[in-house]
DNA sequence: TTGTAAGCGTTATCAT
DNA sequence: ATGATAACGCTTACAA
């Protein structure tokens, strides 16, 4: 037989008060006698009292829930960033409903509808890549509500963007190839209708002009990149006579690597490679893979920060460029 | 000017009927005349109307959200296994809060109360490492709960266990080493206070057993299952004489590899080993590794079932053992 | 088949 | 400083 959980009203029943007396002192009001407040605190915890936050939502029209939203929980780029994101909301009484959208833009409208639907203090996203615009969102998404974009971000929505600063890593990790010997570099570059490919490409040709290289789009793939496509286009890259490739992604790094095993041209020897995110296999694998390492744990931290201080403050959330570096291995060490 | 969500009243109201029919056509009452349900139906779809979860968890004293507790989300087996029993749970009509312990046996006691707190209809949980047992998920969960445990469980608590099968597991990588002429097999066994890692041991006793060989618990490590502790256990158990060693985890398997190298023995010929997990990169290292496949696919998919066919059944939720596979690769491939 | 009314547990408003 | 009262939006006996 279970007992039925305590209520403000049993206590104030068992006190002689008013049930609002009670709310007033259990939620830290002002407008209580200090020795009220003491006797209900205390026969709150003597009985075992906890609040019970569906009432709370329902009265005052918002839960204490952020809503994270990403392409698929099970990458590892996202997991860590949900992971560290998490963690700051718990402890600062938050609780989190993750949802995913299998780069869907279906799946994306079904979980937004459904995270406003159970009112949501706000939104935690990375976007779809099947996103053709940020319509939908704008669409879906109250003002009331605050949203933080991260990673992939659309820049005409509200609210705050935490990105890793793609611009710099793509320069930088083309500049690396160049200063190693690497005559004739390629991209594999990813999606255009996402900014951060767009900003990675962007450095990335800003690196071969600053060097007076030529800007080559021949040799430029916009493909999804997947093991499969790194292949695919890395064949096609060295059959253009290319001895190295900047990608936006591991994985199509990996596939350029077996690309160039294919043709037969040793990496880093004869074919260089720096991929993107420092994916763990990268250090494991031989050559070990350079990479651009970005930082999950930081976009999650930041983001979850960014909703906070806006709940806080009542302002908008605020928007951070995360660093990214270089880490430097074997498969870009020099043409020779 | 955001004119307030529509409710059943407003519906009510503009068609001259009660809130409360409205309420029964709405969620598909029998008690509704065919003709009268249409034109709530149609109204409703109308004006926009959206059912206010809060509303109805309030008066119902229950949510349609399920509580997810793993240890670490960023752990690739967690984050599959959570992603896929998302899947099945979003497409059922639930919602998904996510919450890790971070192998803390307190903040398992927190995260167990908050969602007992907000109403989850059932949770799915993977236990923290730190838990001496299960008095305190007994002491927290209300038996109207569903509860599934999965990967790590407690045998002693009611509900569902959806587990791999370990014993099989450690049985099949230790038969294999022997069969692949290693001599002297240790073992990585990880916590035994976990009932998984103690079963994988007993697949490896029962393996050295059946094949007549000695089990000496001198070169079996009980200890923690990362890269660092599989170094220095594999130092150790290089030079108690063992050539090859069965790892509960493939990150201390790394370690060993690296401990192997310390030694100068070459892996495969003079050092074999089979990790657990299949990991990404245990196909991309070199020498490729051996290693105990999981399926954190099947295993979320198989809870995810449990819960929702105990909701509609109202039964109890069951449980379920997963076949694992021996993947062989080049560490393992045989003593020279 | 439909309406009435009470209530889930909390908080906001107004009055005292 | 406290009390009374009315919501928040929905469901469910019970009555009609």
């Amino acid at each position: 037989m279970t007992p039925r959980k305590p209520t403000i009203r049993d206590i104030a029943r068992r006190l002689g008060v008013n049930a609002s007396t009670v709310s007033r002192a259990l939620s830290g009001s002002e407008l209580v006698k200090e020795e009220t407040r003491r006797r209900i605190l205390r026969e709150a915890k003597q009985c075992g009292y906890e609040n019970n936050p569906i009432a709370t939502s329902l009265r005052k029209g918002v839960t204490e829930t952020v809503g994270i939203v990403v392409p698929r929980i099970n990458r590892q780029f996202f997991a860590n960033v949900i992971s560290h994101a998490e963690r700051e909301l718990n402890q600062a009484g938050y609780s989190v409903i993750i949802c995913q959208t299998s780069e869907r833009l279906q799946d994306e409208k079904r979980v937004l509808k459904a995270l406003i639907r159970s009112q949501v203090a706000g939104i935690i996203m990375s976007h779809s890549i099947e996103d053709p615009d940020s319509s939908h969102i704008r669409a879906i998404v109250p003002s009331r509500i605050k949203l933080v974009q991260f990673d992939r971000v659309f820049y005409d929505l509200p609210g705050a963007k935490i990105v890793n600063d793609n611009f710099r890593g793509g320069y930088e990790a083309t500049r690396h190839l160049i200063e190693k010997g690497y005559r004739k570099i390629g991209m594999l570059a990813g999606y255009m209708n996402t900014d951060l490919y767009r900003e990675r490409l962007r450095g990335y040709k800003q690196a071969l002009l600053d060097a007076g290289r030529p800007v080559d789009e021949d040799i430029i793939f916009l493909d999804t990149i997947v093991r499969e496509t790194g292949f695919e286009n890395g064949l096609k890259a060295i059959d253009k006579g290319c001895d190295a490739l900047y990608s936006a992604g591991d994985f199509s790094a990996l596939g350029a690597i077996e690309a160039a095993r294919e043709r037969g041209l040793r990496c880093p020897d004869r074919f260089g490679i720096v991929g993107t995110a420092n994916e763990i296999f990268d250090a494991l694998m031989s050559p070990s893979m350079s990479s651009l390492e970005l930082h999950p744990d930081i976009l999650g931290q930041l983001a979850a920060r960014s909703f906070l201080e806006a709940v806080r403050t009542g302002g908008e959330p605020s928007s951070a460029t995360v660093e990214v570096n270089l880490k430097v291995r074997e498969s870009s060490s020099g043409f020779r």
